[in-house]
DNA sequence: GGCAGAAACCAACATAGGCC
DNA sequence: GGCCTATGTTGGTTTCTGCC
């Protein structure tokens, strides 16, 4: 194998520092990955949205990865840039003791340059430092004239007004300090990467607690595949990976083999006793208590959010949330509050969400967490429609409390009680088909506002109406479910 | 009344799970 | 990613209790 090939880029090296096992996999297996989730795509891709808008900070530059199509050939374009004194370059490449990186942006200034890696968070989380200070350490020891490297993330009290200004958008901080004492330690790690690849079998280490931090591994599917039995102790809800794992290292396996010594909370005996008389725990007192409440009519209610990385709307802040969808169900008939956000028309929504559900003496809601912060958000912009607002979240009945509260559970919900996976076990005729999660959601929001045809436009927003209405059957459906085994 | 140890309390933080 | 809630852990402080 050529060295090139074995070259650890900064995403093999986090792996390493999270596991050997899913570092080896990655350079010599890389076919055994997991599908990488919907959800988790979006993710990313909002990363390299916040990416592209943070050049903005540092115009002009020359992007390396546009112009060459491996690393060898990055690297090379890279060298002849930094020769030529460019004054900005964007994915910048380099390499150092084995270890390849790409920098988001890296600008020359006095003879001196400057680099900066764009984070689409608020927080500095511990990987993100990490990944920097590995970055850092390749940079120092790969150009002669290195100032210093910046960590760049969105800053939180940044309010849109007309004009997008990056510089006030983006906030930046020195990893210089923290890089410069860990200098040593990746000089280590790199040594004992390099070490892994040249053993060239798999690394012998057990599931653990690592599988899941600081991310969930992409080789998860691959090496839990002995443990997806039905009754696999990690399907318990509830329990901490610290006592999964005590346990699941001195042999237990299956939820049957927990005894009274292990000392669980009451509530995994009483799941134990589910399994093994084969049916779901059910509380009909505390049901009762909590379907008691309902009044009629009713109709299940459920709320889409859009809150884009990048405020789009005069007066607001990244990621905050602006509520743009809502369906109501009554059993019979649907209706729907649709808002184009072509300005700030949460005054418009307010209203028609108070006028929309007077009907209604009860309001069906799942996890009414995101609907009573909007409500609230509503209540603080238009004190004038205080009252309304607080009677509307009077009216809720969150169904939501009886599966959090193991009024009712299945063993097949496993460790998830979203109205996804509650209504899948307990319902037959509810199914989603194009849009299956709120974060897709909001992203077939985004591209029905980019989205310049008429009739392309109508049929995106159809189908996010498809979606927020399947979750209020569902939540309909579940309510008439629970109502019919007491 | 003074003291030590136990019990109770609190704040801060971490984990699990929900929503988007 | 952001944000929320519930629960558990930890460490420190305050209060209670029993005993001399």
């Amino acid at each position: 194998m050529s060295n090139s090939v074995d070259l650890i880029s900064k995403t093999a090296y986090l792996k390493f520092e999270q596991c050997q096992k899913a570092f080896f996999f990655y350079k010599r297996h890389p076919y055994l990955r997991d599908k990488i989730s919907v959800d988790k795509q979006l993710t990313f891709n909002r990363g390299h949205q916040v990416g592209e808008l943070a050049q903005t900070l540092f115009p002009g530059g020359t992007d390396v990865s546009k112009q060459t199509k491996n690393s060898a050939e990055a690297l090379a374009l890279t060298k002849t840039l930094v020769e030529n004194k460019t004054p900005v370059i964007y994915e910048a490449t380099f390499s150092f003791n084995g270890a390849l990186i790409m920098l988001d942006i890296l600008c020359l200034e006095n003879e001196k340059y400057t680099a900066y890696e764009v984070k689409s968070s608020f927080k500095i989380s511990e990987i993100y430092l990490k990944d920097a200070c590995l970055q850092y350490y390749v940079l120092k020891n790969a150009l002669p004239n290195l100032e210093d490297l910046f960590l760049v993330t969105l800053n939180q009290d940044y309010v849109l007004e007309n004009e997008l200004n990056p510089k006030k958008l983006f906030k930046k901080r020195s990893v210089k300090n923290e890089s410069e004492k860990n200098l040593p330690y990746f000089e280590n790690q790199l040594f004992n990467a390099q070490l892994t690849l040249e053993q060239n079998k798999i690394p012998n280490i057990a599931i653990g607690k690592q599988c899941f931090k600081p991310y969930q591994c992409d080789y998860f599917g691959n090496c839990w595949k002995e443990t997806v039995a039905d009754n696999s102790i990690f399907h318990l809800p509830g329990l901490d990976k610290e006592k999964l794992f005590e346990w699941y290292n001195s042999g237990i396996r299956t939820v049957d083999e927990i005894g009274k010594e292990h000392d669980a909370k009451e509530i995994i005996y009483k799941i134990k006793q589910a399994y093994f008389e084969n049916k779901p725990i059910v509380d009909k007192e505390k049901i009762t208590t909590l379907l008691s409440t309902i009044k009629q009519p009713m109709a299940a209610m459920d709320m889409e959010m859009w809150g884009p990385a990048i405020p789009k709307i005069n007066g607001t802040k990244p990621f905050e949330q602006l509520p743009y969808l809502v369906c109501f169900f009554d059993g019979t008939t649907h209706s729907t509050i649709f808002i184009d956000y072509t300005k700030d028309e949460r005054r418009t929504f307010a209203e028609q969400l108070i006028a929309h559900s007077k009907p209604f003496a009860s309001i069906l809601v799942y996890d009414g967490t995101m609907e009573k912060m909007v409500i609230n958000s509503l209540i603080r912009l238009f004190e004038d429609l205080k009252n309304d607002l607080e009677e509307l979240k009077n009216k809720f009945t969150d169904l939501f409390e009886i599966f959090l509260e193991f009024s009712y559970y299945d063993p097949a919900f496993k460790t998830n009680f979203s109205l996804k996976t509650v209504s899948g076990v307990l319902l037959k005729d509810v199914t989603y088909t194009k849009i299956t999660s709120g974060l897709e959601a909001m992203a077939y929001y985004d591209n029905f506002r980019n989205e310049p045809k008429t009739v392309e436009r109508k049929i995106i927003k159809q189908e996010l109406i498809d979606y927020c209405q399947t979750d209020t059957l569902a939540t309909f459906k579940l309510t008439e479910f629970l109502q019919g085994i007491l």
